[in-house]
RNA sequence: AGGGACUUAGCUCAGUUGGUAGAGCGCCACCCUUACAAGGUGGAUGUCGUCGGUUCGAUCCCGGCAGUCCCUACCA
């Protein structure tokens, strides 16, 4: 062990060896290239643009792993495939950042200036912006770089500006003064999709408003008493008999000089608190909506930035806490205030910021979206787009049903400018695709762009076609338009998706995708949302260095079933990674077996003839064949972890524990030519199979091993996918007959093993047992594998014919199809029998259990009258079955003592 | 409040036309057997949340209840 180690294949897969490698290769050869034109079928996938801001996490690496496994799939099959890779410019999130370095220079946006702000905003995406895209690459996704579109663009701001221009024209979207969603932490409007609602645990003052005209007071409950500076009004119910003679009357609102009327709405509740209800038309979405009814005043007492303005005179320039505090004070010192009670409520809050949300009255624009909801509802409900899981149907449908305008403008400056002008003349406002220079209304020269900035989501919407060169007519968008699938979670259905497929029809008058790929949400192992602030984010940056990105992808999409939240855990990373490290060296075995195995000029089409192969070759030909039909049915239907798993089963629990054992003899022993080389043909052909399809699943691993077969084509990558029609020369050499032969041999080695392992026999220990076939077939089928047996089952000798005398013997009856064997272990001077005794008791009580349901089954005359002949047959036989090797058993228990 | 999902081995989850429950991890025992100890062989473990109904038969279909979770909307 001195200098003269060998180079070789390490026995531990190391996949920081292999993964930048391989990326770069396959980058270098355009194999992620998508044809504009080509002849065959095509097959696109967007990818859901990631914030510039952003870094990978688990989250993406799902949905990543997801579209790549579908990328490299339909690729392997041959389809014409784009994955479009795409960077958002996060209006919001990108500012943020931005605006945090300033702070750190003293300076603010307001003071740098839009032109300036925006400038610099462009200098930090250029440098730090996209990161998450080079950690794209460490997963292995294969996208069409080149590609590249970032949410800026000139092409997508051109078709972000069309689509605004031919919107507006249609009246679908219009500005206007309307109560909204507003964070004052960002000084912005946000959409109603971007509140999160939490349960706050606050209060709920009882304050009395005095009558007008003195004659009493009423009492109204709040849970935000300093609004009461903006009440225009007191509500009651109509058929409320409590309060009926007093509406149409006027109540003093406390704290101010306005005295303001009491009005009867069918909205009040009159079982809730006193019945009463203070009305503030500019802060409360419900009472603004009773406001309108009512044509009540709008009093608007917030500022931009959530203080108190002119019109709370007093409270002016407090912050809403503040505010709260001094009115609930005031009221207390006039009397009014008559109790305060804890009260939990839900709240909604900035998803941004997680600051409170303020109902807030002013100007912006929408877009009207029921015109465009509904065909986009049609769509859904005709089957035109499939959601998987079918489930989200119902949740986009009915989310489309209760759709509202939709608010576009944020007041931001990173972003798409909205492209609309006003005249200093006229007052009339100009919407045009290209900068006017004078009023399109009167001429007037004197134009001014809106300040605002149109919500992120706006470009998005477009992104299937906007991606693709539209508004111009392009190659791209003949041959990929619409795209084949969309992968996301369910979180963004409605901000995206929905509005994707509403742009979408409007504007390419088809629909964006055919399929809706709906996945979960990754939690950590105890099932808690991952986030930075809980600190139980996992970065797969650290996981792939840690593990591979086999094992991470192979980790997500193994859990990935039925669309549900999955839990990760490192433990099960672990796992997966054994995974590859079994596959790595099951190639490593067969590699160097292959050492000396010459490749035929036929290269993959070279096979044996059948009369060559041996039944373990014939029986894994088999088991292969099934396996490709068992993958591509689940692939095509969207179960991913069902695909995984069964690829996971075969090539450990099939390749690898059994078909790799069985032919080691062929390698190791006395060597038969002939039998070695056909042994070495279907080797090297199985192999090249499990690495194809394994490939979508674990790709840098697979094309590593890959590239040392002795019979594969240029890369994995775009080798054909297996399956069974493409495959049809080699999985015509399987044959069910011998595999169902190769599956007693299997259990009779099973059962050698079972015995050995409960009389502690050692394992080193070679052993003598006999075969008592009870049938001709069994018997050939033993025969014909005995030595498979005797290497397997580590023996010294094994007899096949009579059973012979039983004396202080194991027996253990075995079973498969109409073939039946005795398997028969003396075990004198070998072990106590204390073990086998208690070994067959044990094995008798299971049959017994289960001859006793047969029984009572079988026994119901009811249960012959009406369960299919099939069943009751099945049954019967199975009955007869178990109480024949009860009495194998039994006889062998009692010669044992 | 409305809508939906879930409840199966210690943990995470499969279980697709209703016919005597499975995997991975973990656990126990024995083994460094020349691809792999990130491995091998053997083993243990479940009133399939609960109560009813339909059925010859229910983990599976239907209903009630309990618990967990998500979504949507809100009662001031």
């Amino acid at each position: 062990m001195l200098m003269c180690q060998q180079v070789e294949l390490s026995d531990r897969y190391n996949p920081q060896d292999v993964e930048g490698r391989i990326y770069q290769w396959w980058s270098r050869n355009g194999y992620f290239k998508a044809e504009e034109k080509s002849t065959r079928l095509p097959f696109s996938i967007i990818l859901p643009p990631p914030n510039v801001t952003g870094s990978l996490h688990l989250g993406h690496a799902l949905n990543h792993s997801v579209q790549d496994l579908l990328v490299r799939w339909k690729r392997m099959q041959g389809f014409n495939v784009l994955w479009l890779p795409g960077l958002d410019h996060a209006g919001i999130a990108t500012q943020s950042v931005v605006e945090r370095e300033l702070k750190k220079e003293n300076t603010t946006r307001q003071q740098l200036g839009r032109e300036k702000f925006v400038e610099r905003v462009w200098e930090w995406k250029n440098q730090y912006g996209g990161r998450i895209l080079e950690q794209m690459r460490l997963l292995g996704d294969s996208c069409d770089w080149d590609r590249l579109v970032f949410t800026l663009d000139e092409g997508v701001s051109k078709a972000v500006r069309k689509v605004f221009v031919e919107l507006y024209k249609k009246g679908l979207i219009y500005k206007g003064l309307k109560l909204i969603n507003w964070s004052p932490a960002l000084e912005s409007a946000i959409s109603d999709l971007e509140v999160e609602h939490k349960e706050v645990k606050g209060q709920i003052y009882h304050i009395k408003y005095p009558l007008a005209d003195g004659s009493g007071a009423l009492e109204v409950a709040t849970t935000r008493p300093e609004t009461m500076l903006g009440d225009t009004a007191v509500a009651v119910h109509p058929e409320d008999d409590r309060y009926r003679e007093l509406v149409g009357k006027m109540v003093q609102l406390p704290l101010t000089n306005r005295t303001i009327p009491i009005i009867a709405d069918q909205y009040v509740d009159r079982e809730f608190g006193s019945g009463v209800v203070k009305i503030t038309p500019a802060h409360d979405f419900n009472d603004y909506a009773v406001g309108q009814r009512h044509k009540l005043p709008m009093i608007n007492i917030l500022n931009k930035n959530g203080t108190l303005n002119e019109n709370a005179g007093p409270y002016q320039g407090k912050k809403v806490q503040e505010a709260r505090k001094q009115v609930v004070a005031d009221l207390e010192k006039l009397g009014l205030l008559v109790k305060v009670e804890p009260h939990t409520h839900q709240v909604g809050h900035c998803s941004r910021t997680d600051c409170v949300v303020e109902p807030f009255l002013s100007e912006q624009w929408f877009v009207k979206t029921a015109p465009l909801a509904a065909p986009a509802k049609r769509v859904v409900e005709s089957g035109t787009i499939v959601f998987e899981p079918e489930s989200w149907t119902k949740t986009y449908l009915h989310w489309m049903n209760i759709i509202e305008d939709w608010c576009i403008s944020r007041q931001l400056w990173w972003g798409h400018r909205i492209p609309a002008w006003n005249c200093a003349n006229c007052k009339k406002v100009t919407v045009a695709e290209v900068d006017p220079d004078k009023c399109a209304h009167c001429g007037h020269a004197g134009l001014t762009q809106e300040e605002d900035v149109l919500d992120t989501w706006f470009s998005s919407a477009l992104w299937p076609f906007s991606t693709m060169g539209w508004p111009e007519k392009t190659e791209l968008q003949e041959t990929f338009y619409p795209t084949s699938v969309l992968v996301t979670g369910f979180d963004i259905i409605f901000f995206w998706v929905a509005r994707m497929i509403m742009m979408g029809l409007e504007f390419k008058h088809d629909v964006p995708f055919r399929t809706v790929y709906i996945h979960g949400v990754i939690r950590d192992a105890q099932g808690r949302k991952m986030s930075k602030s809980l600190g139980n984010a996992e970065d797969p940056v650290k996981l792939i260095e840690q593990w591979g990105a086999d094992a991470l992808r192979y980790t997500l999409i193994s859990q990935i079933a039925s669309g549900r939240d999955l839990k990760f855990s490192t433990q099960r990373l672990e796992g997966y990674r054994n995974f590859m490290n079994k596959l790595w060296n099951a190639a490593r075995f067969s590699l160097t077996n292959l050492a000396d195995f010459v490749t035929p000029a036929d290269g993959l089409d070279a096979l044996p003839s059948k009369s060559e192969m041996s039944h373990a070759d014939q029986w894994i030909v088999y088991k292969l064949g099934v396996v490709e039909k068992e993958v591509d049915e689940y692939l095509k239907a969207y179960r991913f972890s069902d695909a995984a798993n069964t690829l996971y089963a075969f090539v450990w629990n099939v390749f690898c524990d059994w078909y790799l054992e069985f032919i080691k003899p062929v390698f190791h022993g006395e060597l038969d030519v002939t039998q070695k080389r056909a042994t070495q043909l279907i080797l090297a052909q199985v192999l090249n199979r499990i690495v194809r399809l394994l490939h979508p699943f674990a790709p840098f691993i697979t094309e590593e091993i890959y590239q040392k077969l002795p019979i594969r084509s240029e890369a994995a990558i775009i080798d054909t996918y297996p399956h069974p029609r493409n495959d049809k020369a080699l999985l015509a050499l399987g044959s069910e007959e011998v595999a169902t032969n190769m599956d007693l041999v299997r259990e009779v080695i099973a059962a050698i093993r079972n015995i050995r392992g409960e009389n502690r026999i050692k394992p080193g220990l070679k052993i003598n047992v006999r075969l008592a076939p009870h049938d001709d077939k069994a018997q050939k089928v033993l025969g014909e594998n005995k030595v498979a047996i005797m290497t397997m089952a580590r023996l010294e000798n094994c007899e096949i014919g009579e059973a012979g005398n039983l004396s202080k013997c194991a027996v253990q009856p075995v079973q498969l199809a109409d073939m039946k064997v005795d398997v028969i272990v003396p075990l004198e001077g070998l072990v106590n029998i204390e073990e086998e005794i208690k070994r067959i008791r044990k094995a008798i009580e299971k049959l017994q259990k289960d001859v006793a349901v047969l029984t009572q089954r079988l026994s119901d005359p009811k249960f012959a009258a009406n369960a299919p002949a099939e069943v009751v047959q099945q049954g019967q036989r199975q009955l007869e079955e178990s109480k024949a090797q009860i009495s194998t058993l039994e006889a062998a228990l009692a010669r044992l003592s």
